[in-house]
Formats: C-alpha cells, structure tokens, sequence
DNA sequence: TACGTAAAAGACGCTTGCGTTTCTTATGAA
DNA sequence: TTCATAAGAAACGCAAGCGTCTTTTACGTA
C-alpha cells in the first residue's frame, strides 16, 4: 500500500508545542462561538483534531483546560490597541473616545462572546472571576487611569477624577448596554455616551 | 391498622392552586440558592415536597417553569418599595440615593442572586432575555426617568439629562461592580455614586 | 532501518438530569 | 360511603458529557 492510501488524508501528526497551541487556540474558539456553558472537552478535541487523550494528558480536568485558554488567548491592553505612550497632539477626549471604540470592539467581536460568557460564569466561580479580574480587567483599568492622569498633566481632566469609581464608569455602561440589554454599540452611541456622560464627569469646568 | 402509622406524618396532600404555589416559590428558591446553571425538576420537586409528574404536569419543560417562576415571583418595582408618588419634601437627590440603596440591596440579597444568575443565562436566551427586561428591567427603568422628569419640574435636573442612556447609569455602575467585581455596595460607596457620578451629570449647574 | 514514544480515534463506564411512566393512596365531590 | 381524580413517590429510558482506557500507527531518534 502506498503512502496516500483511500481518502488521500494527509493527516500531519502533530506533536508537543504544536499541538498544545492547536489544543488552546481550539478551546479558545469554542468558548468565543458556544459559551462557557455548552463548551465540551470533545468539541475541543474535534476542532483540533485530536483525541481527548491527549487533551487530558496535558490538563487533568476541563476547568484547568478552560483557565489556561484564557490565560493564554485573552487579548493584552496591547493587543487591543491600548497602548501606554499617547502622541501629545491626541487629546483626553479624543483618546477616551479611542478607548471606547476598542471596549466596544472587543465586546461585540467574536472574541467578546467568549469574555461575554466567561464573565457570566465568573459569577458563580471566584477562582475564575479571580483570573479574569488580573488577567483581563486590572490592565485596562489601569489604562484608564493612567490616561486620566495624563489628562490631568495636561490640564483636560479636573484632579478630583481620577477615580476608579469614575475609571470603571466607561466599562460599566457598554458592558451593561452590550451583555444585558443586546443592543448593539454603534459610533453615535459612543458620541453619545463620551458626550453626556463622559466629558462632563471629567471636565475640570463642569 | 390506624391513621397515624409507624413514622406519624401528617403528609397533606396539596393540590390545586396551593400546590402551584408551592412549586412556583420552591422554583425560585433554588434559583436564588443555586443559580440557574444548577437549577434541576428534581430539586424543585424535592424543595416543594411533590413529584416531578405534578410539575411536569402543569409545565411541559423546565424553561418553562423558570420563565412563570420568575414572571410571578420575581419583585415589582412597588415591592421594592419604588412608587410613583414621592412627597415634595424630598428632593431628587434624596429621592435618587434612595433608589440606588433599593437597587444595591437588591442586587446583593439572595432575591438579587436569582436576578444576577437569570441575567446572565439571558447573554445566551433571547426569549429570557426579553422576559426579563420587560417584566424587571422596563419598570424601573421608567420609575427613573419618572423621576428624573420629575427633577426637571422642580428645577433641580437639567432637562437635557432626561434620556435612557443617562437613566441607565447607575444601575450599570451597580451591577458591573456587584456582579463583575463581587465588590460590595456599602452605603460609602453609595454616597460616592451620587455625588462623583449621578449628581454631576443632572445638575442644571454642571 | 529498527524501535520506542506518544498521537489519533473512539469505545467504555459512570454520573447527572430531563421527561415519561407506573403504582399506590389521599382528597374532595356525589 | 363511594368513587373519580390527581398527588406523592419512585423507577425507567434516554441523551450528554466527563474522564479512562485500548488499539493502531506516525514520527523522531539511534
């Protein structure tokens, strides 16, 4: 018999490294199109074309498989765009309203129903809220506030705002908006909310 | 042989509506207690001390029964203690701190666990989804806006400050931190929203 | 080229929970 | 007091999914 027998597969066999990626990135995309809810470790396998074996092999038990996913494929602040060093010609408006577009973004984007559906879950799991609070809120939150501050230096925010009360402001309203009342975040919503809420919250004139 | 046999009990048998009752109430315990995710007929059953034939008898499918349960048990805004009517004496900012505490306690009493679990089985059931915002989210998103009109009549809201988008933050502030931080809402907390977020966006002066 | 390791595939046992069914018996109406 | 109804209790079949185990076979190494 020759190499290419009946079907012609050409089934790679993967191993190690290759398949641990193959492994996560598979598990990633089954959280992001199922939800934490209906995420198998048989789904997982099938995606990445590989026996559940060698799944439990390296992660003894799904949750474990879950955590690390995440660990590893939640975007950074930097992979959204959020980076530390502004331009000097972008204002605090023009930089928060940047900002928004990014969350916004993220949260609707396939990538944002996986956060969607872990945030949920994180509800009745601590351990899991613990990861997804270091791991994916606390950066972004600290963006924020590093960006008010700057905003301060510059004489566009009032001192007294830069709080993460006021920080967390911002995320709340879209998540609330995005996961509770399903209604999309298109750009005039975003004028909106920078505008009415926003500004108003941080100007040292209001 | 008598009535009262070896273990004497007194098993009265319900039926009817009182039975319907029992069943309801002993559904949203176990909503409360343990969630949505770990919602089980039997444990219903086993809460309202019947059989899960009475239940499926009266309800076809568990979904169905989460759905009643919640339409009938959930609280109304007047249970809540939220009416139409607010003496003249009490100004708008008192009126607003007030919400906020019914809101806060809520969201963190055992009543609110159901809430936040139902909430976020919602994110992946439309027709849940649609259940809830009209029969919890809708009213009290009403009574807001009823007072924020009624700020505006007593010159103590700018009128611009009447829209959904503004009435909606504070319950997003409220349950981003409630849900999403598992951080408490102790009345400081509270005192902070009003004055650093709420006020300064509805004050005519801001 | 020969061989050991582990990858692919999937069968298996086990548990959980849905929704159905059966059987006994309390209850309320005639 | 008699009797139809439906309540209480529990067994059942079924499906899904976890985690284990077995078998075959590709790959890397010696």
């Amino acid at each position: 018999m020759s190499r290419g027998a009946v079907s012609e597969r050409v089934a790679q066999r993967r191993r190690g490294a290759a398949l641990e990626d193959a492994i996560l990135e598979s598990a990633y995309a089954e959280l992001s199109e199922a939800g934490y809810a209906s995420f198998t470790v048989e789904g997982v396998a099938a995606r990445a074309k590989t026996g559940k074996a060698s799944i439990y092999r390296r992660w003894p038990t799904k949750q474990l498989l879950v955590l690390e996913a995440l660990i590893t494929q939640l975007p950074t602040p930097a992979d959204c765009g959020i980076v530390p060093d502004i331009p000097d010609d972008v204002t605090t408006a023009e930089a928060l309203h940047d900002l928004a577009r990014l969350i916004g973004g993220v949260l609707v984007s396939p990538l944002g129903a996986a956060m969607r559906a872990i945030k949920c879950e994180a509800v009745s799991d601590p351990e899991l809220a613990r990861v997804i609070d270091e791991r994916f809120q606390a950066p972004r939150r600290e963006a924020l506030m590093g960006l008010l501050r700057r905003g301060v230096a510059r004489g566009e925010v009032r001192p007294g705002a830069v709080t993460p009360l006021i920080a967390d402001v911002l995320p709340a309203v879209l998540t609330h908006r995005i996961i509770f009342q399903s209604e999309p975040v298109i750009e005039e919503t975003l004028v909106e909310i920078m505008n009415d809420i926003l500004l108003p919250l941080i100007s040292p004139r209001a």
